[in-house]
RNA sequence: GGCACUAUCGUCUAAUGGUCAGGACGGGUGACUUUCAAUCACCUAAUUGGAGUUCGAUUCUCCAUAGUGCUACCA
């Protein structure tokens, strides 16, 4: 159990987009965070120039702020641990390694990309391990340092130990050991004068009081070597906790980039920037991937503060999960129908208009109980309520047509329902419905058939909320004129 | 290939050295019903395999198998 304040970070790299997993750390480190009174720093790694994409840390930002998990320190917040992006902080990494140089931890090494290339060739034709063949590891400091100053181009690199291993702790896991040469003699700054992730993190980590890790388990095999970085300071290590990875829905392997983009023709992404427009709410999109990795015994439906009061970072599970969109779709349907009728009437609204609809509030506001339940995404809106918004409707002549009757004796019942209708005082639901039923009674059909064609003639669909209710609201002028129209089509048939 | 991690219904998971192995999604059946939903009830389905420890293992140990990760001057 962990009760004291901690201090997490989440600390994504602007290589590429904001994805599930991404925000599944996110969300533990803010919900441990919360849950302990502590601090959730948001921490850009941008020291990779090469792979950089421009607009990728506002991308996090903006999904963290819309998910309502945003950062207590970051680079838009600032705080007292800033600058929050490691190229801001760029002249801090280097002095740390010299310092591990001078402790006899580090190396300055001079070997060039093209000869380390040929090295690794050669060991891999020979069926050897590639690694770094240690031609710089026992250079001379001050001679090193001489052809640092003559401005030689040169990498730091951290001095492992040959022999032994090394063993830390995994919360979720318990001691890994790793033996000391399958951790090779990294990279911590580059020729560029960047640090490497594995420096830039542990030494910021420290400067940031980070006390708990939480991150991916792409880390699992390379945190020996953190540690050891860590234990070469002479610092506190924090506790670590590896997360799991995501696989593709049938378990089989993480997602390619051509699945990725089926996904969102079937209205599915992984992307969290794609969810919003895809008609997902944060409330179910948060459900969704708590529980990917966590398991809770009964009662899986829960607001970011229930979960805020249920977490519990030692019972996460450390085995990977396959992503299943089904499940998505189900958390954010029970999520909409548990929100109040405003809310999800203001939620609803700029997918609406977005579909070139005007729509009048207080309409907006009766037609919103009635779509409620029907909903799976907020953009199924536009298919379940366009028609309470459009001046006329279109319907498909053949739908008009019930089952068991030609397009004449339709047109008949269009007719009919006309005439009852228009006799009216008002085509409310408590009005409208018995004089109907009656007729449905005496008709000798049933109610399928006749309810059936007024539906399509009222709204243009064949499914579409409960018709009275939906007449109501749709007014005795717009209904009448719809049914009239929708007889034309039957006569013309 | 080497190293590491992981292994409960199809999927996400709960639990335990002795339970009818629980919940959720999905699927199925029924109720309700003017369509579609929603809701309710019921059903379906699991401890990867093999050794060992033990009176007893799904749970602990080992091996195998499979999946995944790492094996860069990427993170």
């Amino acid at each position: 159990m962990v009760n004291n304040p901690v201090r997490v970070r989440m600390a994504p790299s602007p290589t590429g987009r904001f994805h599930l997993g991404s925000a599944r750390t996110a969300l533990y480190n803010y919900l441990l965070a919360g849950k302990t009174g502590g601090q959730f720093i948001l921490r850009i790694e941008d020291t990779d120039q090469k792979r950089y994409v421009p607009g990728a840390e506002e991308e996090i930002i903006q999904s963290l702020n819309w998910l309502g998990i945003p950062p207590d320190e970051g680079p838009l917040q600032g705080g007292h641990f800033g600058p929050y992006r490691q190229t801001e902080r760029r002249e801090i990494y280097g002095k740390y390694a010299w310092e591990l140089v001078e402790k006899g931890a580090a190396f300055p090494c001079f070997c060039t990309p093209e000869r380390l290339e040929k090295v690794r060739q050669e060991q891999l034709a020979r069926k050897e391990n590639p690694r770094y063949d240690g031609t710089c590891r026992g250079l001379d400091l001050t001679e090193a340092s001489g052809r640092v100053s003559a401005g030689e181009k040169y990498v730091i690199r951290f001095k492992m130990p040959k022999e032994g291993s090394t063993t830390a702790v995994d919360l979720l896991r318990g001691p890994i050991t790793i033996d000391n040469t399958a951790l090779d003699d990294s990279v911590l700054i580059k020729s560029d004068g960047l640090p490497t992730y594995h420096m830039a993190a542990m030494i910021d980590d420290h400067l940031m009081e980070i006390s708990h890790v939480i991150r991916g388990s792409e880390w699992l095999s390379t945190f020996p070597l953190h540690v050891n970085i860590i234990r070469a300071f002479g610092w506190e290590e924090p506790v670590w906790v590896h997360l799991s990875v995501f696989l593709k829905p049938d378990g089989k392997g993480k997602m390619s980039k051509r699945e990725k983009a089926e996904a969102i023709k079937d209205g599915h992404s992984i992307f969290i920037g794609d969810l919003k427009n895809l008609g997902y709410t944060p409330e179910g999109v948060l459900n969704w991937i708590v529980l990917m990795g966590w398991g809770v015994a009964e009662d899986d439906v829960m607001t970011l503060d229930q979960m805020l009061e249920r977490f519990s970072i030692d019972n996460l599970t450390p085995s990977p999960a396959a992503i299943n969109f089904q499940k998505l779709d189900h958390f954010n349907g029970t999520h909409i129908r548990l929100l109040t009728t405003e809310d999800l009437a203001a939620r609803i609204k700029p997918y609406l208009t977005g579909a070139g609809l005007e729509v009048p509030h207080e309409t907006l506001l009766k037609v919103t109980p009635l779509i409620r339940e029907r909903l799976v995404t907020l953009d199924d809106s536009i298919a379940f309520a366009s028609f309470f918004f459009k001046a006329t409707v279109e319907p498909n002549p053949e739908d008009l047509i019930a089952k068991g009757l030609d397009a004449q004796q339709s047109a008949l019942i269009a007719r009919k329902s006309y005439g009852i209708l228009s006799s009216l005082p008002e085509i409310s639901h408590q009005v409208a419905e018995p004089p109907m039923r009656e007729y449905v009674e005496k008709s000798g059909l049933n109610a399928n058939q006749i309810f059936g064609i007024v539906r399509v003639a009222v709204t243009g669909q064949k499914v579409s909320p409960p018709l009275f209710e939906s007449m109501e609201i749709i007014g005795r002028e717009k209904v009448l004129e719809r049914l009239s129209n929708a007889a034309g089509l039957l006569e013309k048939l």
